[in-house]
DNA sequence: GTAGTACGCAAGTGGCAGCTTGCCTGTCAA
DNA sequence: TTGACAGGCAAGCTGCCACTTGCGTACTAC
């Protein structure tokens, strides 16, 4: 019935949506990466322990992989997950009718 | 930055993503129609108000289109906010290499 | 008018999600 | 080996969200 909730779920934070925009912009950053620039650029004053937690998260929706080499843990952004949800609600060709 | 988050606040609740499936399968319901049919076919003892709040949640993201017509209220679906979403994101075309 | 229907409003409650805090593990350079 | 760096784990706290409860309103049939 209900397919993956942990993708609505992840997708339900605002700060989970910038980091998706985040790894869009600029794929497989490290952890500490993506709160440097998160704080540089969106303002966001997360800690390094609530991105992790919102990375696994993301993780475990399907829209982030990681990849680890080292001490470093890249992640990279994965949107076929999000192909689930015009599929189940199919998207109108454009604007309705005034 | 981050555009309607309403919109994804609203997909964030199963019983939502249900109320969205019912209207695709027959739009234009009223409030009572979408009660017993979550009833019947998925098995959700969900109140009235219950259904009457994720409505008001579902009509604040745009989801949701109401039309009045005496004392009937009939709800109309609109996926079209839902391309925000592929938008943010472009979906890749299939799936990645091995 | 009266009863019944379809729906709205608002206060109160329980549980969970996001965040913090503190400590620990693993890796690399000196 | 020692220190610094990158990241992980787990318990506790707080605010929000879904749900209930109770009452109120608008429309319709009789």
């Amino acid at each position: 019935m209900d397919a993956a909730p942990e993708l609505f779920r992840a997708l339900g934070d605002a700060t989970r949506r910038v980091i998706l925009d985040e790894l869009a912009d600029r794929d497989g950053q490290t952890l500490f990466e993506i709160c440097g620039r998160l704080a540089m650029k969106h303002g966001l004053g997360s800690s390094r322990q609530a991105i992790s937690q919102h990375l696994a998260v993301l993780e475990q929706a399907g829209l982030v992989h990681t990849r680890r080499q080292g001490r470093y843990k890249f992640h990279h952004l994965d949107t076929g997950p999000l192909r689930a949800i015009v599929e189940r609600w199919p998207i109108d060709r454009q604007e309705p009718l005034p």
